[in-house]
DNA sequence: AATAGTAAACTAATACTATTAGTTTTACAA
DNA sequence: TTGTAAAACTAATAGTATTAGTTTACTATT
């Protein structure tokens, strides 16, 4: 009954901190209202739905992504903090992918572009080697999300080499 | 409330249907059952639960992949046959995801390994440089899926590109 | 052929999910 | 102080999976 003042931005905290310590599936209309101490219905006064919730959740998880990236300036290390980032904060990282490619997204390409096997390229081979890249990453961390994390011993060493194949392949 | 034989086989039939006509999130109790006549609870006669229909799907799912891909035999034809079974069957790619590496999967495996730049490699090596290519392609298929399959003009010289560099990398 | 047993369907109910409509309450501003 | 608007509520709908308990239908045996 009282108003409490809710916000936007208390309803993604909420929302990310279920992500963060349960699960993206966890991200329901009635754990956040619970975590707020409210009913579901509530929440419908602050956004349109479910949907644009989790579409602002994408935004602030790409942010703390490039937190994570931005002191990173070559492949192999950007690759194994982003690898250790979607392996702390799976709810998280899958909140990443819900949103397009906005300015945050921009500002993590750039972060790969920067970096000395990718900086010399010319723009258009330089687009298509960055999007492999991630592309490669992404995989890697969603085929071992699929299998549940098995081989956990190799994932770092597979991890390297790949990032090494891939720079030969760049400079070479 | 005639007894008309169901089977195993015949709702995973129904269950793949659905997968490949509508989308895998189409396949639940309720639309698996509508496609046989018949009601939700009677599904339950012949699987425990909506899971263990998604993991038998999943390895038929898989040995259809394996069709598409077994008479390739070079990284870029795999990886082509690969992606286009992915934009051709979104539902059956996704479902062939939820099932863990059986005989099928290594099957697949095998497909890539017997490739012209990966059958000289030493057996680690190897093992590494598919994980990679697999995570590649992988990778590839599931941002093109989360970004709605936006850019799908440079889709192919994209992949044609990503393709040469890991095969540069591995060569070189 | 009658009957017992089993397999496979059913109905009904539970506990979730998101969402909408309509109502009440709270807080603030005139 | 009173009116308005924002923000909460309750109640309901339609969807999800699943379970319990019941009935139907077929099959095999006596």
């Amino acid at each position: 009954m009282p108003k409490m003042q809710l916000t936007q931005s208390k309803i993604t905290d909420a929302a990310l901190s279920i992500a963060e310590q349960q699960s993206y599936e966890a991200v329901t209309m009635a754990n956040i209202a619970r975590a707020l101490s409210i009913k579901p219905p509530s929440l419908y006064n602050h956004f349109k739905n479910l949907d644009e919730i989790k579409q602002e959740m994408a935004l602030i998880a790409q942010q703390k992504l490039y937190e994570a990236l931005k002191d990173k300036n070559t492949l192999l290390s950007l690759a194994k903090k982003y690898v250790d980032f979607s392996i702390s904060y799976p709810g998280l990282y899958t909140a990443s992918l819900r949103g397009g490619t906005g300015k945050t997204g921009h500002a993590i390409v750039q972060l790969f572009a920067n970096t000395p096997v990718l900086a010399g390229l010319v723009e258009k081979e330089k687009i298509h080697a960055i999007r492999g890249f991630r592309s490669m990453l992404h995989g890697f961390i969603d085929l071992q999300y699929h299998e549940g994390f098995k081989m956990n011993v190799n994932l770092e060493e597979s991890l390297v080499r790949m990032v090494g194949i891939f720079e030969r392949g760049l400079s070479g």
